[in-house]
DNA sequence: CTGAAAGCGCTTACAG
DNA sequence: CTGAAAGCGCTTACAG
């Protein structure tokens, strides 16, 4: 491969106004600029990333932690996984995709040997054991996943609690009085899946203040359990007429369920979901839905995260916890109850 | 951080011998190797990893090539992708993780900077246009996915026509005379996607050759068109009493129509179909099927990939091409037909 | 068994 | 507007 020197000699310039030609961070006669653009064209130069990192302390790298846990749906985790990677060369940025069980470990081995600028955690747990590790590397991150424990990082997240109760009163303004609310199974919340209770919590409150009955359940996150569960939940209580689904395997599962039942949504159940776009696509989806967003999560952490990296001044401000409003998308799943 | 120099002070050596110690390779007195170690532990020092790729000119970073192609399943990239990811790390590589549009200029972009030690390429096309790009780039470079030329290059797919050729065996043995055959849209073909044509090409000539009738169709790659598809397909073969789908939408989908339809899998129908475990089970698909195998494929590029950049004799070994044998999972879909 | 030095390929003050 | 030189943090022949 073709050094900067090479080009330089190739030019008739020093490797420094080579260098500066390319750049652009000091003037360069017109000439001496031709003459170093038609060398890089005939050698077909590209610097070396590795010199250039070890010269500026800067990799142009952002690494990105994801985690595949048990008992949740992991192509959720592609579409912030995309969301990420397709900002971040936007910006200028590659990505360093880690995928290492023990996270903790993984993240300090990639920012001690400083192999990239700043790094993206996504799927973070409320007392995610990836933070302390973060905290200490003296690198920016941003998290997709908000923790007990916010300090020193940017965190991005949907607002599970509006969520909860947008739910909640989307159906009791259109008179339901017994509702169902199916969320992740119980594992996902022990391991600190803090969204699940904080959208559950939301709703149940909102339920009690808004005089409506709700069902709060664990439902399995895989098939076909999920699909007996909800059975027998339809089974338990007759009374209900709407469901909520902060479970992604249960609004997969529950077209299937309804049609052995002989019924459908909206004229039986008013049903609303929490998922992404994309997943209501795959699963061919016909219920209304609360959008995840998480290409638009994953944008805006890469976004601030480049801050940090790239400005002075982005270093010291203020850490941000932003908790993006919940969007319902309308899909005609919801009506007022039978009579 | 601390550098090497940093660590050869305090152990009071030179830079050489800290490095030594610490590579090990040369022989370092018990007692000089403890006191750069303690060193090590009391700086926490990690090497830089851009200097050491400037030094050794390597990376240990593997570039992964996704593509996200239109009317093609996206979860399913994601278990080729955490194929690759998993058996690199255990043969100590990091991934650089490329989704950009364009992957014939990002391939370049990647390899003329020397970000990566060798690539991955996934979801490789008859005429891939990255393929030129990759045999001018001087760093090695493995396939998922049969292209037409493999010239310079390893590589790995299922063996897509004796998949074809088992999938027709199967149910001919079982005495079945009329078969549906649901390829991937005609677009994934248009572009490239010859594992299409190569699966459904070797099923046709299997089933004249058995006397079979075989009715191959495109499919397509969303709900709710293939479930009315798959209704109009049964609607116009009503003989036909096996179904292969090369499709992974259609999979999804055919619980759902069976149910409509009153019918169910193997009583009226055997189905067999083509995707991974971990689509099964996502979609908890009741259907005995070939299995994709994207975790093997991946893992079995890698290592070819980490074989080449590793060996000075593994760079002149000749060239592979390795097609896994297609393996049936039995989901007890198939029966002989009713009389 | 150990050290001093060169070199990997860049960028960027320092000088003119 | 341009050049010679130092330096980023490693590794590894070369010498002893």
């Amino acid at each position: 491969m073709a050094t900067i020197a090479d080009v330089a000699r190739l030019a008739g310039v020093s490797r420094s106004t080579a260098s500066y030609a390319l750049s652009g961070k000091r003037s360069i006669s017109q000439e001496v600029r031709e003459r170093v653009l038609a060398a890089v064209e005939e050698l077909g130069y590209t610097p070396n990333a590795g010199a250039r990192a070890l010269a500026t302390a800067q990799t142009r790298v952002i690494g990105l932690f994801a985690q595949f846990l048990e008992d949740e749906f992991a192509p959720a985790m592609l579409q912030y996984m995309l969301g990420v990677s397709d900002t971040a060369r936007e910006l200028g940025y590659d990505i360093l995709l880690v995928t290492d069980a023990d996270g903790p470990s993984a993240l300090r081995r990639i920012t001690d040997s400083r192999m990239v600028d700043g790094v993206v955690l996504l799927n973070v747990a409320d007392r995610d054991p990836r933070l302390p590790v973060l905290r200490a590397a003296g690198q920016p991150g941003a998290l997709v996943g908000l923790p007990e424990d916010c300090t020193g990082l940017d965190v991005f997240d949907l607002d599970f609690p509006e969520a909860g109760r947008l739910m909640v009163d989307q159906l009791a303004d259109l008179g339901h009085r017994e509702l169902i609310l199916v969320s992740q199974p119980e594992h996902v919340v022990e391991r600190g899946g803090a969204y699940v209770w904080r959208l559950r919590d939301a709703a149940q409150e909102e339920a009690a203040r808004r005089g409506v009955t709700l069902h709060a359940v664990y439902g399995s996150s895989h098939q076909p359990e999920i699909g007996n569960e909800l059975h027998q939940l339809l089974d338990a209580h007759p009374g209900a007429t709407g469901l909520l689904l902060n479970n992604e395997a249960a609004a997969a599962a529950l077209p299937t369920v309804l049609n052995a039942r002989g019924l459908s949504s909206p004229a039986h159940y008013s049903v609303i979901g929490r998922y992404s776009e994309d997943f209501a696509r795959t699963f061919s989806l016909p219920f209304s839905f609360i959008e995840s967003a998480p290409d638009r999560l994953g944008a805006m952490a890469v976004r601030q995260l480049v801050r940090r990296i790239e400005s002075a001044a982005g270093q010291r401000d203020p850490y941000v916890t932003r908790l993006i409003s919940p969007e319902l998308k309308d899909r005609g799943s919801t009506q007022p109850p039978r009579p």
